[in-house]
DNA sequence: AATACCAGCTTGGTATCCCAAAATGGTATC
DNA sequence: GATACCATTTTGGGATACCAAGCTGGTATT
């Protein structure tokens, strides 16, 4: 976290430069979610500044934005990296539960099956070589994509906005082998619920996977806060 | 819409003083669910701040969260406040059916049905004399409170957010009394269920209540466009 | 040694200034 | 009369100066 005080203002993919704003809100994001900055965290306005390159009013507005996210929150006075929270934790699934079976069902009355093939290509793009990150965000990115293909934007957004959430304690999980290979099959047997327009299986097991993907996540923390906290980040039992 | 250029900084209910942003973006919010400044309407930083008698730091503060809720969006390189859009109801519905349906199964599994005495009386205080801007907010409040008895922060937050976004289209309705009483009818049966903690009874009468409310706003709005239109409303058909 | 106190520094909140891009409006040209 | 063109104004994005509140560290008093 060495200060580099260039600004940088990365070009998105669309080639258009990004304005500051987005430019510190998304570097800034990046190191939250990759735990470059740690959870419990303090942030302050002039040390973003001088990380990024960008005056306190960019700054300022990304960090509004950030806070949105639940990425990071008020202290007091000033601002702190979002602890790991185990109870809200069990609630986002709980949440996630309702609005992506919702999604889901929603993706079964629809006639073209033909967009589940890309998921599926998604997830089979990963294999015993694949590394570790890259399971991470194609677990993630299932979870997203097939709540866009419902067509509901809210439902999309707050399948996003969730998974989001979850990234650093995903990461963060103690996962065994056999824990991917699990989630890979269950994502899997979703998608052919969905392929063959059965609705009742496809949330059935849909729910089934959030709910048990919680489980372990959670009893994983649990089990691990110790060590997380030796690593100066900050676990907030359930 | 006259300026007023004299800072007002209001006080929230605990009497400590607010930040201007806070004061910005409560009054904005209000003129713009009150439908002060109409759907569709241009909005500059400028007018706010003479408006307000704030300076830009806080208005543009104030116009990223309002953003975030949806009240405002970007037009180009400006601001806009939300356009009224019929698709956009449509699927809010879609996704408020799922989370109060969720929040209202889980409320369903408490111990404790006290609380729903609560929201009954917040129900009963309406009658014949009370006037509609009341009934407008009773009603709202009703979704929101009854969300927040689940106990899931997600849950709650997800149908306050959607409340308050549907607010303006639902001031907007034309609504007869005999509207105005099947609402308060169908609370009341969903209450009833809730309380005798038939989960399955609470989630197809709130169901109901919100896929019927969606169908008679979209109807009513629909037709009543042309008219909405003529007072400066934007309205997006879906 | 413990504590009350104060100066100075840090930090978020705000106001204000500058800038580039876009909108605006008038004018000259065809 | 329509249109292309240019000067002016307006507007949002950004930078910076200033302020008040709070924290810190040292000091003086007991």
């Amino acid at each position: 976290m060495n200060p580099s005080p260039v600004a940088v203002n990365a070009a998105d993919t669309n080639g258009t430069t990004m304005s500051q704003m987005q430019s510190v809100e998304k570097q800034l994001r990046e190191m939250i979610l990759g735990l470059e900055i740690g959870p419990g965290e303090r942030l302050t306005e002039r040390w973003i500044e001088s990380r990024f390159g960008a005056s306190r009013t960019p700054v300022r507005a990304a960090l509004l934005r950030l806070e949105t996210e639940g990425l990071i929150c008020r202290d007091g006075r000033g601002w702190t990296v979002s602890p790991i929270n185990l109870a809200e934790l069990e609630q986002i699934a709980v949440y996630r539960e309702a609005v992506e079976v919702a999604a889901v069902r929603l993706t079964c009355t629809l006639s073209d099956k033909s967009v589940i093939d890309d998921i599926e290509a998604m997830l089979d793009s990963c294999d015993a070589d694949t590394p570790r990150e890259e399971w991470h965000r194609v677990g993630m990115d299932f979870h997203i994509e097939l709540a866009r293909l419902s067509g509901n934007d809210f439902l999309f957004r707050a399948v996003r906005d969730a998974m989001t959430r979850l990234s650093r304690a995903r990461w963060l999980e103690v996962r065994d082998e056999a824990a991917l290979g699990r989630a890979w099959t269950e994502h899997h047997a979703i998608l052919a619920a969905v392929r063959a327009g059965n609705a009742d299986a496809a949330a059935r097991l849909l729910s089934a996977h959030i709910i048990g993907s919680r489980d372990r996540l959670v009893t994983s923390l649990h089990n691990d806060r110790r060590g997380l906290r030796a690593r100066g980040f900050a676990v907030i039992a359930a």
